[in-house]
DNA sequence: CCTTCCGTTTACGTTAACGTAATTGTTTGA
DNA sequence: TCAAACAATTACGTTAACGTAAACGGAAGG
């Protein structure tokens, strides 16, 4: 039963954003929800395309780029031509992820080492103690 | 040896950036080379911070956040305080980055999934064929 | 009936991260 | 000596992604 509609202040609230983005979306052709009279009325696959898009977000991609891999996704594409382009910018777009990837693991592993000479140093001020602050 | 310093239009064509981006940097406080009268000269630690700069870029990090987070790496910290408010700096950046990996292999599997589709639709038209594209 | 709570449209404002001139040196090789 | 190549400063322009405010409409509750 994914019949589910939405209304775009249940969406804004449920993503954390606001309503004006949500709006701003539309304006940019990124969905199109139903209309009720005026109300926007969203579907479960609007909701799905909000969420790839704020996922592309997270990771650095403008509102474009989301839609143009969200758009990879639906088979529009049929002759041979289409399909070696569509070949070559999944790959161009897995390399760049790729390479994400790396750039995280090598900012992950550099904090880790700050990390542990930070609890090196409480740890010499700190053997007694041991304390875990409560939140 | 890294006693050896550059100048601008080195480091720009070593990352692919403009000079005017170099010198945005600066304009921002990113970066403070040198001067040898009116001209910049960068010293192998203006490059690595705009290699930083540039790598959280990549991840879609703002200037500022990549200036934050390069900054943890030197220890203007002394006490206690300062450094469990650093310790949380760093466990929110990392699980930031944690979150950005799921996104992107969520991304990648989605990706290699179309890809295979492509490539079985491709097979069954070119199973003669098999050319490889020179370039 | 009046207020309060959604929701809508319209439109100007804002911030980040440069781009794009225009103008002015400075060095260097022909 | 003179142009070509590289650098600098100043300043206005641009794009993305919303923020913010004004002004208005329906419906639901007291």
């Amino acid at each position: 039963m994914p019949n589910q509609t939405y209304t775009i202040s249940e969406l804004a609230s449920e993503f954390g954003v606001t309503t004006r983005a949500i709006r701003f979306y539309e304006e940019k052709g990124l969905v199109q929800p139903l209309r009720e009279g005026q109300r926007r009325v969203y579907t479960t696959a609007d909701r799905v395309r909000i969420k790839l898009i704020l996922r592309g977000k997270r990771i650095g991609m403008t509102l474009q780029e989301s839609v143009e891999v969200i758009d990879l996704y639906d088979p529009q594409r049929n002759n041979t031509e289409q399909l070696l382009s569509l070949i070559n910018t999944i790959s161009g777009r897995q390399a760049r992820l790729l390479q994400q990837k790396d750039d995280i693991d090598d900012m992950l592993t550099g904090l880790s080492e700050v990390l542990g000479l930070c609890e090196k140093a409480l740890g010499k001020r700190q053997k007694k103690i041991s304390a875990i602050p409560k939140k």
